[in-house]
RNA sequence: GGAGGGGUGCCCGAGAGGCUAAAGGGGACGGACUGUAAAUCCGUUGGCGCACGCCUACGUUGGUUCGAAUCCAACCCCCUCCA
């Protein structure tokens, strides 16, 4: 039984996959502030949806007068964590890891608060402590502290043995400087939790195990579940391709619309995981029926969009959403393209405007959609791939493209 | 260091001189049916203003051949066993 308000709403909102020690991270909590970690490898100058349950949990943490630590994997990426991948990662240069650790270091400002108060969010970067570290004295320190025997028994080693698959001893070592990563952020900051999914688990037991052996410091560990939808597919994939957090890389509207097209039998759960609605509240709209689970869709898009883009963002895609589906209009807000007006004015053909839309990825793609009957053009469905669109397609100012029931685009003159 | 096996499209995987832009599956996209859902069925799935045609692509670089993913050589990488 947890009496913490923070384990107990993290427990029935599914975050919680396994607890080292449930009721010692229970007391702990009850007792006062305490302070999260999660690490975030840097090998891409954004984060996606994949992350977002690790996001949501240091935000329902902070919610709790928690203090959570965002650890930019600088020192670690260099390495390459080999958890849940069967192939050897490509080696990053320092200057791509420091340019995507600014991209990613963005993505949290809209879900933590950051500051000096006692449960404001703090960042740390692993490659402060990771870089100068010396091999031999590592090994004398630490390295006694691991066993080979126990290293091989670990599941990200397992698979990749399993498979025949190649384990760098590169990647061998990341256990190694993860776990110290643990006992520094818990000398550094007073760190005695760590989050992290559940392809972690190894990881943090390790840093866990060390942190007792060295320094005589109970801390813990906690995993969230792997996220995939109910018919079993990974989650995060959009029409656009990964769902980024970003509107540099996805606009809010198209944010909004991943969270719309959230199969019936996830809604309730993804409300629970990816919003802040009050849990009696998520347990009235899932017991909605029929079609009438679609008013609990929207509520789940726009809540989740208002948390990674703000209010206004998110009602603007609602609304955006409601005029091109619901009243059939292409609303002035919907993401669109500027098209140099000269070259309208001398006639675009249809394949290559889809293309440009980014509504296909290739001027063959268009071709092929367009031959398939998925293309048109404001509503109107494109027979000919060559048709040539003019200024005198424009609508008010602009052209409104769709590739199939979902996605539409506008083109505008410039 | 020695012996054997292997590197194919987004992924898995077949192919063993021309019929191969490369079977089959998965994924993805489009269509039908719906509720912007799932399931199902159908279609598409390298690039190019794409009827013809040209270019790129079966680890890399050369070679043999009228013709190579397929044969040869060297190299790189991976796996297994031996040392």
């Amino acid at each position: 039984m947890v009496n913490s308000e923070f384990l107990q709403e993290a427990t029935e909102r599914g975050f919680v996959f396994q607890c080292t020690d449930t009721e010692g991270l229970d007391a702990a909590l009850r007792a006062g502030t305490v302070t999260a970690y999660i690490g975030f490898d840097c090998t891409a100058d954004s984060l996606h949806v994949g992350s977002l349950v690790q996001i949501m949990i240091l935000r329902l943490l902070q919610r709790h007068g928690h203090r959570p630590l965002v650890l930019m994997g600088g020192g670690t990426t260099r390495i390459g964590d080999p958890s849940g991948k069967d192939e050897t990662r490509q080696l990053l240069t320092d200057e791509q890891i420091a340019a995507n650790m600014a991209g990613i270091r963005r993505c949290f400002d809209p879900f933590l608060r950051f500051g000096d108060g006692p449960a404001d969010a703090i960042t740390a970067n692993n490659d402060d402590w990771l870089s100068s570290l010396g091999y031999i004295p590592l090994l004398r320190e630490v390295g006694t502290h691991f066993t080979v025997n126990r290293m091989l028994g670990f599941d990200s080693v397992r698979i990749r043995l399993d498979r025949e698959q190649p384990l760098t001893f590169l990647e061998f070592n990341y256990m190694i400087l993860q776990s110290y990563d643990f006992r520094e952020l818990n000398r550094r900051y007073g760190c005695a939790l760590q989050i992290g999914g559940s392809d972690q688990w190894g990881n943090i037991v390790c840093g866990i195990d060390l942190t007792r052996r060295t320094d005589n410091r109970t801390v813990f560990g906690l995993t969230t579940p792997l996220i995939a939808t109910a018919s079993g597919a990974k989650m995060g994939k959009s029409a656009q391709g990964a769902v980024w957090l970003t509107r540099d890389r996805l606009s809010p509207y198209d944010y909004w619309q991943f969270w719309r097209n959230t199969e019936d039998a996830d809604v309730g759960r993804f409300m629970r995981l990816f919003t802040d609605l009050p849990l009696a509240e998520i347990a009235r709209l899932e017991a909605l029926g029929g079609a009438e689970v679609n008013e609990a869709k929207k509520l789940l898009a726009t809540e989740a969009t208002r948390l990674a883009h703000g209010v206004e963002a998110a009602a603007d895609a609602a609304e955006t959403a409601r005029l091109a589906f619901e009243e059939g209009e292409a609303a002035d807000t919907l993401p669109g393209v500027d098209v140099p007006r000269a070259e309208l004015e001398a006639g675009i053909p249809a394949f290559r405007l889809f293309a440009i839309a980014g509504l296909a990825g290739s001027n063959g793609e268009a071709r092929r959609l367009i031959r398939g009957g998925g293309a048109r053009i404001n509503d109107m469905p494109v027979k000919d791939e060559g048709h040539a669109v003019t200024v005198a397609d424009l609508h008010g100012d602009a052209i409104k493209l769709s590739a199939g029931r979902k996605q539409h685009r506008l083109v505008r003159a410039a």
